[in-house]
DNA sequence: ATTATAATATGATAAATATCATATTTAAGA
DNA sequence: TCTTAAATATGATATTTATCATATTATAAT
């Protein structure tokens, strides 16, 4: 469903907001255990996420990764367009590329409510929501 | 959301549902070109579904792929867990090895229904169905 | 039987994704 | 201001996915 980037993406995002308090910073290698995925990699995507507002960030000691208030706000989507491009999250199942309602793939009928619902609801929760939840142990971080 | 290779077998399956009635054959160049995929590519995936009995194909003069009766009772699901496998298909949205919902990951509760309900559509609508949906101009295969 | 035709098997190449490694820049603290 | 700690930038390597090319095998028709 989701590449490999985008999973660890959305885990190390999750995690900040889950564990970064007002401006407190993490450092990658302490954001890659918890989260187990590679130390190089989530820092290549976590500078990423920064030069696009996603995460903050400082260097130098004491530095590292955190959510400002703004980033906060964002909500799972954001991550996921921001690593993967807006076009891939609406593009059609089977990659026609007008497919509508008035000229719907085979799979469009079939399941278009589903998936524009589980985009509303992707881009309906806050990472301020979710961190909530796994804070509250009302869902868990994948290993 | 679905991989080239998925994609492309799908629309291969749906357009030999829509063309090949009877036993009539159909020849990967003929296959290839209407769906737009480069045709070693679908000769290649088309070898492979034909391995795995969700098509059927006769060699030599007047051979080509086609449809028994049988595949035609197969589903979309099906398509796609011979491509991908069946893990895959099945997997947490965020790799967690066990989400459910005494252990869900961020986002399983967020959009499990409308998973769950997506792979139920793709899974109950036969390819006799959406052939005739095809054919009665009620969707269309993508370029 | 021979020929022509079409899938099959196999492997080579290319492109994209994932992963690793490291030199550079910024900033805190001594 | 020097040292150290952190992200940043950059690029190399590996793996997976996508694509191309071709020799082999089966079968219909002559």
């Amino acid at each position: 469903m989701f590449s490999n980037t985008v999973k660890y993406a959305i885990k190390a995002v999750l995690f900040l907001a889950a564990n970064s308090e007002g401006d407190k910073k993490i450092m990658i290698k302490d954001i890659a255990e918890p989260i187990n995925v590679p130390e190089a990699y989530i820092a290549k995507i976590l500078q990423d996420l920064s030069r696009q507002n996603i995460v903050s960030s400082k260097r130098g000691p004491k530095g590292g990764f955190y959510l400002s208030e703004d980033n906060l706000n964002a909500n799972v989507l954001d991550i996921i367009e921001a690593v993967d491009g807006e076009e891939r999250t609406n593009a059609c199942l089977l990659s026609l590329s007008e497919c509508n309602a008035n000229n719907p793939c085979s799979l469009h009928n079939l399941v278009y409510v589903e998936k524009t619902s589980m985009m509303q609801k992707l881009k309906k929760a806050s990472l301020r929501t979710l961190a909530e939840d796994l804070n509250t142990g009302k869902s868990v971080l994948p290993l």
